[in-house]
DNA sequence: CGGGTCACTCAGCGCATTCTCAGCGCGGTG
DNA sequence: CACCGCGCTGAGAATGCGCTGAGTGACCCG
């Protein structure tokens, strides 16, 4: 939460808690940026009026650090913005004030059960998609059951897409930096996701590179 | 950016430009068709109802030309169309109308970080490129297969165009620095690379200057 | 405790790749 | 013109990379 008035945090703080959130609040827009984009918040409160950086301000830049955690603002009900002005920003919920408690804690009840907005980040390979937030597997609209492991081997190879990667770079970045065992583990994981995602849609996405490592096909094989 | 309502096409393009971004409009399929194979865009904005030519239309037939521009779509709310469907023809990110300005600002500006670390690591030698991080081998934008040892020999002729390298140089770099086997081998690979890369072509790229060694054409032959 | 999933190991095999070798063509030299 | 040797070439042998199927142990769940 963010929020400079002293007496209002507080007051919302302990309530807060009482209904069964965990709180962590601070009282400048500096903070918040700082804060938000080093945690993994469920939701931002966050104030308009903020010392140092305003509360748009502090969305803004969030939303360009590509963090997308639920933000409900709280506007000022006469003040030079409105709340169009927010949701443009990128909010996903705003309060006027003064605001009821209760409402305050349905609708951040209601923002966390949503899990947040659109999540832009996924990745693309021809009709393969990724989509890391959601930890979810796509080929041509259908859904890929991966296991960890797997999943894990993946998403290298789709933020690598294109480029080809040595079977030692996979092992120090999907299992281990310090791995010292069998790399024929690669191999046997490179089967498993072929298997999987290439096979039953006769397709060759993760082409073999003989002697340097593998490789996948950005345009999905 | 692609989009037929004149005035949104306009508010938009006025605030993308106060972010930042150079900004060309234009409204229908066939121009965002034409535009965007001719010019090496960071990135296209593509609203899916469009005259001429639908949305779904012009990023197919991006694709297929080989034109890898990231793409981001505007999809309507409750269209017939859902964000799979943009996702399957190789969309990289979509936004839902009605969006938020920032949130635009924000997608775009990540995907073109994404798409544009650029690489200006390839070497050239007329119509020869050889991309080490991808691996790949292209005379006349046509894909070259090579084994790591006729790569690797490529890659020091490269990493040497125009100048005459000795069959030792070569050995000491490619092979191994305390190689002592029959120098005749570079001869051997050599006559390799010519096959894959000069016989089809009618080139002649690698040079043999007798006594020598032998000497990359930085033009390609 | 039994069934299932997952991570990983292991050994054999097939074949692409590497390398060796011997003969030949041809250019340079006396 | 004849000789020498560098580089070219085709064939074949050796190597080892990557693929695969089977199997084991850890862990979780009911």
């Amino acid at each position: 939460m963010v929020e400079d008035e002293v007496r209002l945090a507080d007051t919302v703080r302990r309530g807060l808690t009482d209904a069964g959130f965990v709180v962590e609040l601070v009282h400048n827009g500096e903070d918040a940026l700082w804060a938000a984009t080093e945690n993994n918040y469920d939701v931002v409160v966050l104030d308009i009026m903020l010392p140092k950086v305003n509360g748009y301000k502090v969305l803004e830049q969030l939303r360009e650090r590509g963090v997308w955690t639920p933000v409900l603002m709280l506007t000022a009900k006469d003040g030079e913005y409105d709340q169009t002005d927010a949701f443009d920003l990128g909010a996903d919920d705003y309060l006027t004030k003064p605001f009821s408690f209760l409402v305050l804690v349905a609708r951040l009840r209601a923002l966390i059960r949503r899990g947040g907005p659109e999540r832009p980040v996924v990745l693309v390979a021809g009709d393969l998609t990724l989509d890391p937030a959601r930890r979810r597997v796509e080929r041509a609209g259908q859904e890929i059951v991966l296991t960890p492991r797997e999943y894990g081997l993946l998403e290298f190879l789709m933020r690598h897409r294109g480029d080809t990667v040595s079977k030692m770079e996979i092992l120090e970045s999907v299992w281990d930096p310090a791995f010292d065992g069998d790399p024929n583990v690669v191999e046997v994981y490179i089967r498993y996701l072929r298997l999987k995602l290439d096979a039953p849609f006769n397709r060759h996405a993760i082409e073999t590179v003989r002697g340097m490592g593998y490789r996948l096909d950005s345009e999905g094989g």
